[in-house]
DNA sequence: GCTACAATGACAACATGATGGCAGAAACTA
DNA sequence: TAGTTTCTGCCATCATGTTGTCATTGTAGC
């Protein structure tokens, strides 16, 4: 093995915790005055990109996390009126959840102020290389679940 | 812009959410017997790789967290015996944190368990690709700071 | 249909993290 | 040197996440 590789991998490990934390506080900056926190557009987002909505559990494996943790947020997040539970058709007990109204805006609105950031941090990087990037990424992730 | 550029960079943004909660579980999964958390191994590691020491707001600094969340961990860990506060010659209040003989012995057989995971998870990964995908996330990494 | 197993909701305990405020020490500047 | 600013330790509060447990509901296999 190249004796440089477990020193590159190991950096690269270190490298997403301070990305990842940086991408949070990105975030919590862009969405200060939609009065969103990371927990909340989070949700928001993968409520948003599956079109029937999504159960608790559904939301919690779509981002890794624990279903606890995921019920908690929703829960405030209905009384705060960003989302609400539908009936599910397809299972007595377990609700959809969906965007409100409200939600909806709210991620429009998201949505206005993410895109010209995208544009932004992207600007001077080559696609090729987010994708190859995106690729190693994809294939960690595969290989740790 | 490339239309899909965007896309790509929130997939990648999203990947890295996961990714972040992967290798948490694989560093938990992996210091289980070792009685550290991922908090307290990142802590380990940062004063490892320091050759003095480092100050508690100086290991936050390191870690990009609050120099509180750390207070909160290295007094505990000082506590269980990992950790030394030491004495710090250029500073009077602001103590210099250390590996005590068991936070040393603890680093090694951390280090003797993450070689071979970091070999393994990088088996079949060509040197190039992560070198590649280290730089787009340190560019991102200088980008956010 | 029954039964065994899995999924879900609800609740609790705990670990970790951010933030804000305060007082004292250190560093910097005029 | 004196005054100002920054850094640090310490405290509290809150948001978030995991894990464990239990009862209930769904699902699949017989």
């Amino acid at each position: 093995m190249h004796p440089s590789k477990r020193v590159l991998f190991l950096d690269l490990v270190l490298s997403v915790f301070r990305l990842n934390g940086l991408l949070i506080a990105e975030g919590d900056d862009m969405t200060e005055g939609l009065g969103l926190t990371h927990a909340r557009w989070k949700v928001i987002g993968a409520i948003a990109l599956s079109n029937n909505g999504l159960t608790v559990p559904g939301i919690a494996r779509v981002l890794g996390q624990s279903r606890q943790a995921v019920q908690r947020i929703t829960d405030v997040m209905v009384e705060d009126g960003m989302l609400e539970y539908h009936r599910n058709p397809k299972h007595k007990r377990s609700v959809l959840v969906l965007l409100s109204e409200q939600g909806k805006e709210i991620y429009n609105t998201l949505r206005e102020v993410q895109d010209p950031w995208a544009i932004d941090a992207t600007e001077d990087i080559p696609v090729e290389e987010l994708e190859t990037a995106l690729r190693l990424i994809r294939r960690l992730i595969k290989k740790f679940n």
